[in-house]
DNA sequence: TTGCCGCTTGACACCGGTGTCAAGGTCAAG
DNA sequence: CTTGACCTTGACACCGGTGTCAAGCGGCAA
């Protein structure tokens, strides 16, 4: 058996980085990440080691769904804590704010992304316009000839 | 006078880098980093300037709408030379292509778009209600104290 | 002891259009 | 000649989430 006896040394509900990794699907190299971005907190054994409760799992399972709606993670780390139920009303108000900002601004994009359609749609036109333009003027040489 | 007077000395519908940057309010870093991405041809006179002629007012245009559009320059060098009225037909109907597919990643950004909304909301919408139940928790709390 | 796995920090790479700076050449105007 | 505008190439920085590698420590198993 490899390391997994040691787990039972320890408070059964902490768990160090790589354990972590395999319950969430998330690279130990992105739990650091989000550590360092201030969205994860661990503690430490004491030969340096990360630990974490079994309720990281949920909080990265949160941060994984927030980022998949395309908040970056500075809007996170300002999400985040009211999100866990943080000191209550007002956090809650400014989260609301953000997550409404980010609505907005997905809005935009997605009427961006419209207009870029349509001028893509455009040019295609103009293409096929001039294409049919020079078989005509193809056909009128051919015919001349 | 500047150096407008210089323009006279060659033939007057070549154009320098700087030239070319004011007629399109393309700065000239851009010019040349589309000239190394192969979006445009410049000649170069015996100091090795770059020189430019008419025309290429047009292709930068033409570049700068495909930009907008989300076409990244590998796709615009692919789609040029039709754009420009290339060899006929066969690339006429290769650029179709490109500019279909990227019509089609288009569709696809904005249904993911839509759907980041749909999550953001979702979330929102799970906030709001925890945040009715610990207003009502907070309420029963204080009525029993 | 050695082997091996997991952990640590730190750093570079990616993408892609653009800003910006450095170091230096060209040439007309004064 | 100097000044100064304009040109040249080359290189680093940005954003942001992630991969990946290096160098080194911790600790269990054989």
């Amino acid at each position: 058996m490899g390391h997994g006896s040691r787990t039972g040394a320890r408070p059964a509900d902490r768990m160090r980085i790589g354990e972590l990794a395999r319950r969430t699907g998330v690279s130990t190299r992105v739990l650091r990440y989000y550590e360092q971005r201030g969205l994860l907190c661990a503690g430490r054994d004491p030969n340096g080691y990360r630990t974490y409760d079994a309720d990281a799992v949920d909080t990265v399972t949160r941060i994984r769904e927030l980022l998949a709606t395309g908040l970056n993670t500075d809007a996170i780390r300002a999400l985040l804590p009211c999100a866990q139920g943080g000191p209550g009303l007002t956090p809650c108000a400014f989260s609301c704010g953000v997550v409404e900002r980010q609505m907005a601004r997905l809005d935009d994009e997605i009427a961006e992304l419209r207009q870029r359609r349509a001028a893509l749609a455009a040019y295609a036109r103009t293409m096929r316009e001039r294409r049919a333009q020079d078989e005509a003027l193809a056909a009128m040489a051919l015919r001349s000839a």
